[in-house]
DNA sequence: ACGACAAGGATTTTT
DNA sequence: TCCTTGTCGT
């Protein structure tokens, strides 16, 4: 490692380890950086990988970051970090001490619409009125409470909360609360939410446990620390007050998702809490010019509560950032879309370096059309992530069913999906007894005397436990892509999705078989590397993955729709920020409470900071919104912008005004998340590859030696650097040219000689 | 038990 | 406007 590639400020931060730090990293200031080399030092000075625990926020981050180590210090060190999701890592704390919290090894895990799903139920149950007791809001009570570490019978004693809860006419929170919580324990299963609550009650209540866990732990960092919410804030501190050794890094200013319990306070009280801490701040911005860079400062002075900190940039001023008003939002959408032909003409732009980002998803139909018009390839991020598609979670509800029986919301989508005759009134009789008795519903079904059904029904019934059960016989000997393909195929999901026709079906079957193809890969990833593959094991990583990260294909050249919370990390020579009007932007919702408007107004700073060249901002006059056409005031972020760094621009062009005629007048619908247009016909590469059949043969394992070129089926091309073992255990380790060192055990690796 | 219609609501969403 | 949810009719 070469600490010579780090500026001055990066390089302390990185080498200091003697006490508790805070980097503060302003925007474009090399984070990444130096969270990856202070752990390839803290590796390099001794510290064994398996004694660092390094948490971030997303799974893309964790990944980036252990290739990025993997690269300093190899892939076999890298690979024994603990480094991971916040959600992961302790989800797996969880699953090996799970009997200390009350709960199995194979819970499984509820997303935040099954969550809502239950919680409605037991609205329902209670006879309460879900107009009043609306099950969003609910869910989001509860959420807050664990999230603060309130647990439900401090919920219900607590005169604060509960005068909240009355005053917003939902008395009886505390009770559904304590209902939810009983009946996820019953099912064996936790919500996201859960996966922090109970590592903080593992550690807190059991002190021998969390003196394993400090020892275990030498060294804690944290990524986005300005992320946490109060649970994960905790659950670090009893880790680390003893031995002290933590590093977090973060922006304040970056501070974006406190609607979600984030709490900036973490990281501005952190030097506070760890009496001593050491602060190091990177300020040296290497993204944008300076231009950008002193706009976005000067927006952000109007902010009350931050770490001071002056962020610079060393690159040219550049251009000034535009400022751009168009008479309507159709007007704002084809006079950006112009700028983007410009760029692209003119400034040989490619697309995939420029992205539209707004506030709210809902806003970028007018570009989708603009661009359509224009034949400008572009991929719209947002909307239902992969694994939120119904066919998706249907078949992912099948895989928990047959893992945890219990789990009652996983059961009550499938039980009669495909329909197999177990209705509504049954299913309530179930359900109805089943809280009666305190048990399960699953319970229930096993015991087919508890409920009055006739014969029939009580048949059906018989054949799907049985037939969920024959799936978990499987569960624990056989590989996940195995009992995969074997639950789609005997529960007729495969023959109830083959049936269809129109394009709707066609996509789903296209998902189905996408998951069924991640399966595969991960069947094969993890025995290549000699770690279980099991329906577990794909599962618990699985229901902690959001986007599909692998998703885009490299070569695309794509403009990019999103919002700005999406575009967090990212950058773009381009940026173009829409919308950028009151109650727009700043959100309506938000803009009566100073915290509200100062989180809006780091949003916005957000945007401005993923821009490294050109940045434009628009804002229209009158915009249609909720099938009404309203009336804009431009947003006032536009004036705390220092006016020198500010030009306007006129989006008319050569008095081309839009005709709302012709705007009106299409009336076609398009659904796809992604559109490229015909024009460039480019040798259409199959779609999906459908990995398990493999089409690449695996080659002796006598050719391979050091420095051996191989073609790996997922991996790409890589050079082997060393093959170690023998028969069924040779391992050979290869540097991958995209995807950094692996090791691949030749058993199962695909790949072929070149 | 499923499809057709009406009504109501409508940020942001790393896990 | 558009999406989700609930009710009603067969």
């Amino acid at each position: 490692m070469n600490l010579n590639e780090l500026n001055q400020s990066q390089r302390e931060a990185v080498v200091y380890k003697d006490g508790p730090s805070l980097v503060i990293a302003g925007a474009g200031s090399g984070k990444t950086r130096v969270l990856t080399y202070k752990i390839a030092y803290l590796i390099e000075s001794g510290y064994n990988p398996w004694n660092i625990l390094a948490l971030t926020f997303t799974n893309k981050a964790a990944k980036e970051m252990r290739v990025r180590i993997a690269s300093q210090v190899g892939n076999d060190v890298a690979s024994c970090l603990w480094m991971g999701t916040f959600h992961s890592v302790f989800s797996r704390i969880l699953r090996q001490e799970s009997q200390y919290v009350g709960f199995s090894s194979d819970f499984t895990i509820y997303d935040a619409q099954d969550s809502k799903s239950l919680i409605k139920s037991i609205i329902k149950e209670m006879q309460l009125d879900d107009k009043t007791y609306r099950p969003g809001s609910v869910a989001g009570r509860i959420s807050n409470a664990k999230n603060r570490l309130i647990l439900p019978d401090a919920y219900r004693s607590d005169r604060q909360i509960y005068d909240s809860d009355v005053h917003s006419q939902m008395p009886l929170i505390g009770e559904i609360y304590q209902r939810y919580w009983n009946r996820c324990r019953q099912s064996n299963v936790m919500d996201f939410d859960d996966l922090l609550l109970y590592t903080w009650v593992l550690f807190s209540k059991n002190q021998d446990l969390l003196r394993k866990y400090e020892e275990k732990f030498r060294f804690v960092l944290v990524d986005e620390y300005q992320d946490t919410n109060y649970a994960q804030h905790q659950i670090i501190w009893l880790l680390t007050q003893h031995n002290r050794c933590v590093a977090v890094v973060g922006d304040d200013a970056q501070s974006i998702y406190s609607f979600r319990g984030a709490n900036i306070d973490n990281i501005l009280r952190f030097q506070e809490l760890y009496k001593g801490a050491r602060l190091f701040k990177l300020e040296e911005n290497y993204r944008s010019t300076q231009t950008i860079v002193q706009a976005a400062n000067s927006l952000i002075h109007h902010n009350s509560r931050q770490i001071h900190k002056d962020v610079y940039s060393r690159k040219d001023m550049g251009e000034k950032i535009s400022l751009l008003e168009t008479y309507s939002d159709i007007d704002e959408a084809t006079s950006v879309i112009r700028c983007v032909r410009e760029f692209h003409r003119n400034e040989r732009i490619p697309y995939s370096q420029m992205a539209i980002l707004y506030r709210t998803n809902a806003q970028s139909r007018p570009f989708e059309e603009a661009m359509r018009k224009s034949s400008i390839p572009y991929i719209i991020f947002g909307g239902l992530s992969f694994y939120q598609r119904k066919e998706i979670k249907d078949v992912l509800a099948y895989f928990r069913l047959s893992v945890n029986h219990h789990d009652e919301e996983a059961l009550k989508r499938i039980i009669n999906y495909p329909a197999r005759g177990i209705g509504q009134t049954t299913l309530d009789k179930v359900f109805t007894t089943a809280g009666i008795r305190g048990v399960s519903p699953w319970d229930i079904l096993k015991d087919p005397a508890s409920i009055d059904v006739n014969a029939g029904i009580r048949n059906r019934i018989a054949s799907f436990t049985s037939l969920i059960e024959s799936f978990a016989d499987n569960v624990h000997e056989t590989d996940a892509y195995t009992v995969a393909c074997d639950i789609v195929r005997r529960s007729g999901i495969q023959l109830d999705i083959n049936s269809g026709h129109d394009p709707e079906d066609i996509s789903r079957k296209e998902n189905l078989q996408e998951l069924l193809d991640g399966i595969a890969a991960f069947v094969d990833e993890h025995r290549e590397s000699g770690q279980d593959a099991l329906l577990h094991d794909y599962l618990q990583e699985v229901s902690l993955l959001s986007d599909i990260d692998q998703g885009d294909s490299v070569g695309d050249d794509r403009l990019t729709l999103m919002t700005v919370h999406s575009a967090k990390g990212l950058e773009f020579r381009v940026v173009f920020v829409v919308g950028m009007e009151e109650t727009l932007f700043p959100s309506q919702m938000s803009s009566d409470t100073m915290r509200g408007l100062e989180e809006e107004r780091r949003l916005f700073y957000v945007a401005i900071t993923r821009a490294q060249e050109y940045l434009l901002l628009s804002n229209a006059r009158s915009r249609f919104r909720f099938g009404k056409t309203e009336i804009c005031k431009p947003s006032r972020f536009l004036r705390e912008i220092d006016p020198r760094f500010i030009q306007r621009v006129n989006g008319k062009g050569r008095g081309q005004v839009s005709n709302p005629v012709q705007s009106g007048l299409d009336v076609r619908r398009f659904k796809k998340i992604a559109h490229t247009p015909p024009a460039p016909a480019s040798a259409s590469e199959p779609a999906h590859v459908s990995s398990m059949p493999s089409s690449v043969q695996k080659s002796s394992t006598t050719e391979l030696c050091a420095g051996t070129r191989i073609m790996h089926e997922r991996f790409g091309f890589g050079t082997v650097t060393a093959v170690t073992g023998h028969g069924m255990d040779t391992k050979a380790t290869v540097v991958f040219d995209n995807v950094g060192q692996k090791q691949l055990l030749l058993r199962f690796a695909k790949f072929r000689v070149v």
